[in-house]
DNA sequence: GAATAACCTCTGGG
DNA sequence: ACCCAGAGGTTAT
């Protein structure tokens, strides 16, 4: 039996449900029956299972599997979701006064974790061109075939997330190939022996983040992209959600899409001379980068401030990939929809409507009350069906 | 430097 | 039952 451990902070600054499966961490299980999340974390290099689960709005209760209780676990957690970010403040202060499109918002808990840098190197390459419930299972199949076991909690057994070491020793393009990774597979093999060959006696995590120290974002960035199959956007994906870089707002092609559609944003040919020059001295990032886009994120850098990804994350993070998860059972689950859920829902409706106008990914009928919703997993998590959502419509 | 095609696999919708 | 676009991009040409 767990022993269950609370860990408070201020109402509403974060909602397990919405941060471990908005796309950002893929690793997390969810147990339907108990309403846990479980996954390995690294704490000081070691690998444990923590188990999650969240049933306030105030506070988290977390345990780990194993004799002995860790008293270095509760810091680790308020530093992986960095609970010393105060979002409404953030939101109040800083977003709501740059941007009225804010205005009706609510951050409502979703964070940008602080992951293990080299998890989320190799976890983002595995993102490109790829859907959240293919790389879910791509980062499942490295730990469960590359990584060492940790131990098992509620019929499922946990492993560790490969090091460069293990996978350069275990895998090759030919098995991961086997194992569904695609072309992505070449990418991961070059970058695990990069990592390999240039870490010295550093552990991968640690010679990552020890670029932080002594450089400047361009040239973490140009470091990072320097790895096989890492672009722009899966290095700031590194840099914000691996390193910390606050201000780095990834732009994949749905944000250039929202930059340029509801910002306006679009180049100016001296800004991106600008940038030419700026990056005269970094060949890699002259080589992988796409002016156009850089410049949308030096915008949205401008527009936010220094927590400006973790506002394109409040922004965003409901449209895409909200209904991910895995579960912990091999058959296909159902998952009701949790209250909070529901009451986003409804604080959402004007903006969702505002995007049904634009894409048709998502039916809703128009009803005056909010039912039920009904989200249907399939092993890999990715929802087999859904039915058809009845939201609060406002006018 | 900018534009284009190709790339693995899986899945929902025609 | 089939087919095909598209999915949190990157690389090669």
């Amino acid at each position: 039996m767990l022993s269950f451990r609370k860990l408070s902070f201020k109402r509403g600054e974060l909602y397990l449900n919405k941060v471990l499966r908005c796309g950002q961490a893929f690793r997390w299980v969810f147990h339907e029956k108990l309403g846990e999340y479980s996954s390995t974390l690294r704490i000081d290099g070691h690998y444990k299972i923590v188990v999650l689960r969240q049933e306030s709005d105030d506070f988290i209760e977390y345990a780990t599997v194993g004799k002995i209780e860790d008293p270095a676990v509760p810091a680790f957690l308020r530093r992986y979701f960095r609970l010393e970010v105060d979002l409404a403040k953030l939101y109040m202060e800083q977003w709501l006064t740059q941007d009225h499109r804010f205005a009706g918002k609510n951050p409502n808990g979703v964070r940008i974790l602080s992951q293990d840098p080299w998890e989320t190197l190799v976890s983002y390459i595995c993102s490109s061109n790829n859907n959240i419930a293919r790389i879910t299972k791509m980062c499942h199949a490295l730990c469960t075939h590359f990584g060492n076991p940790v131990g098992h909690y509620d019929g499922v057994d946990h492993f560790s997330f490969p090091t460069s070491r293990e996978i350069t020793q275990k895998a090759s393009e030919e098995t991961l190939r086997k194992l569904g990774f695609g072309y992505r597979a070449k990418f991961i093999v070059a970058t695990a022996q990069k990592m390999e060959s240039d870490r010295l006696n550093m552990s991968d995590s640690d010679y990552l983040e020890s670029w932080k120290d002594h450089l400047q974002y361009e040239q973490v960035r140009e470091k990072i992209m320097s790895f096989n199959g890492v672009g722009p956007k899966v290095a700031d994906c590194v840099c914000l959600s691996g390193l910390r870089m606050d201000d780095v707002v990834p732009v994949d092609v749905h944000i250039a899409r929202i930059a340029q559609r509801d910002y306006k944003f679009s180049a100016r040919k001296q800004d991106i001379e600008e940038l030419q020059k700026e990056y005269k001295n970094l060949p890699i990032t002259r080589k992988k980068v796409n002016y156009e886009l850089d410049s949308a994120r030096c915008m949205f850098k401008q527009k936010w401030g220094e927590f400006a990804g973790w506002a394109q994350g409040v922004l965003f993070a409901q449209e895409i990939g909200r209904t991910t998860g895995v579960s912990s059972e091999g058959t296909t689950l159902t998952q009701k929809t949790k209250l909070d859920f529901v009451v986003q829902v409804k604080e959402e409706s004007a903006s969702l409507k505002r995007r049904l106008s634009q894409t048709e990914t998502v039916k809703v009928k128009q009803e005056d009350t909010i039912v039920k919703t009904e989200i249907e997993y399939s092993v890999t998590g990715r929802p087999k069906r859904r039915t058809t959502r009845n939201v609060e419509y406002v006018s």
